[in-house]
DNA sequence: GTACGTGCAAAATGTTTGCATCATT
DNA sequence: AATGATGCAAACATTTTGCACGTAC
């Protein structure tokens, strides 16, 4: 294979200082990999991001792109998320923020900060701590979706 | 609607009386897994209903699960949701609730009515009404689940 | 040097589909 | 009688795994 070749650059310090902090191995792959979704607008699939980095490091698996993103979902640098199709989306963890899911095409995007901001906001502390020890489950994020169309599509009645 | 709280046949009366309404057919297997879902507390996937379902319809399959499913969220009888773990569950679309989501095992539980309810009365309708016309995006429902842990487990490491 | 990451391909899921048959309307 | 649902099995898509090798620490 290939001896590591390790392009220059603030941005992959910061990775790798990224990477350092939380115990993780910074491998080329891995590298690349948090990369291509960290500078992702929208919320790419495993298969997605699979082709993107692939042209970028060379002999990319499939199962490597898995894998580093279980790694990083699980020390919190990244986030799977689920949407209404059977294939999970992935994004950089940069802060909390609201999803759009079109019900028509699947597609997931974000709401712009400033809006999913003032949503996320409308939930008191106070509420979310009452939650917290009621349902006796630990909470560490909120998720929320908005469900619906986007405009120009209509649902098909059935 | 008048709802009886009477024996069976009542309800199965009412199942009935709800897919004409929606144009559904109405067969054996597809009011037995509606009743199922609709009797179920917690979110099961299409493998745990056609399990559960199979002992009382002969002969079911799972892609009439499937498809019973499907049926049922087009017209607004059930919901899909797509939780952390890779498998979608489903349930009666009986009103808009909250999930929790545990990181650690993949289990989706509602939050009780009353709570759910508190937590999504936080979100302002006019609020929701921007973001449509800001996103060009018709909002159907909003979707909140809590992530995080049940207590007494804890995230593993590594 | 060692523990961990990687690539490959195969296996394990989870979901959908084609077609002949059967049931509901 | 006609339309649409069902069951089966095979196709399909997605994700995980075992193993040999390579690499970051």
């Amino acid at each position: 294979m290939r001896t590591h070749t390790q392009p220059d650059s603030k941005q992959t310090d910061a990775i790798e200082a990224l990477f350092a902090d939380r115990g993780l191995r910074c491998t080329n792959q891995r590298r690349a990999l948090y990369a291509a979704l960290a500078s992702h607008k929208y919320h790419p699939t495993a298969e997605q991001l699979y082709y993107q980095v692939r042209g970028r490091v060379q002999g990319l698996s499939l199962a490597t792109v898995y894998n580093t993103l279980e790694a990083l979902c699980r020390c919190g640098l990244a986030r799977k998320y689920s949407g209404e199709a059977g294939t999970a989306r992935y994004d950089a963890c940069v802060h909390n923020h609201v999803h759009t899911c079109c019900q028509h095409t699947g597609a997931v995007h974000d709401v712009p900060d400033e809006l999913s901001q003032r949503l996320l906001d409308c939930i008191p502390a106070e509420l979310l701590k009452e939650l917290e020890s009621e349902l006796h489950f630990k909470i560490s994020h909120v998720q929320v979706q908005l469900i619906g169309v986007h405009e120009g599509h209509q649902i098909l009645g059935g």
